[in-house]
DNA sequence: ATGAATGCAAAAACTTTGCATGACG
DNA sequence: CGTCATGCAAAGTTTTTGCATTCAT
């Protein structure tokens, strides 16, 4: 199994809850996972996780760098498999859908910026609101 | 009082919690309080308001456009009131510290990136966690 | 007067924590 | 086997809501 080695080599013990966490955000549909939506899609699976771990497993996975976690309009987190590079965020305010993206443009303008102003950039965060054009 | 007619103007009745709390967002030192902070400064400043009651009219304030509500980090959001235009943040990860900035070649990015997508800018989030340069 | 706004306390939503039990290496 | 992880339930945070009372127009 590749998710087993993939909790070693962040130094997490191989657990049966750690490893379903893992399968579920890597198989699901979704993108973009809170941790009520990764405890019910294990419950519908017949894997029994208390809710509890899950918020314990997701931190330390958003520790270990295998997890992204967002807070796209405050009231829940979401998270998401740290698969490729870094990208940012659309979301549609009609259907609430996701779009990724990444502008190599707008990331080197953040660091100048920033620079600029006597700091450096350790992490960031952009959320487009969108609407489908009428 | 320049705040009352402001009320009046979005539509909002004059009440005194309304008219103390818009006060204290215009005469603090802070530019971004939560609503806690808003309410302990209240508290501390002899007025007898409730919590409920500054959580509620925060809310009406930002329907109403008079301040802008901010999801930094999770935990609770703060609000500024909307002076000015538009602008993005700078956070300070071991301050702090709260930095505005504004750049027109971000935002012009922004708008061209969401077309492409076919869709049109509502809005966006973008906050830069930044460290002061060792 | 009358409808809206407030305050209080209770509830809701999300997340964390204490502790006894159970599982990994 | 020792230690770390889990599950449950209880507590913590932040924010919202129901309802009787008070206030603005």
């Amino acid at each position: 199994m590749v998710e087993n080695s993939e909790l070693r080599k962040v130094g997490l013990k191989v657990t049966l809850p750690r490893v379903k966490i893992l399968q579920m955000l890597d198989t699901t549909d979704r993108r973009h996972m809170s941790a009520e939506d990764v405890y019910k899609a294990l419950m519908e699976a017949g894997e029994d996780v208390g809710l509890a771990t899950v918020y314990r497993v997701l931190t330390q996975f958003e520790a270990a760098g295998l997890v992204v976690r967002h807070n796209f309009d405050g009231g829940h987190a979401v998270f998401e498999l740290a698969d490729g590079g870094h990208h940012d965020h659309m979301v549609c305010v009609d259907s609430g859908e996701v779009i990724e993206f990444f502008d190599s443009e707008i990331e080197k303008l953040q660091k100048e910026i920033v620079k600029r102003h006597g700091y450096e950039l350790v992490d960031h965060n952009l959320v487009l609101y969108v609407r489908k054009k009428a």
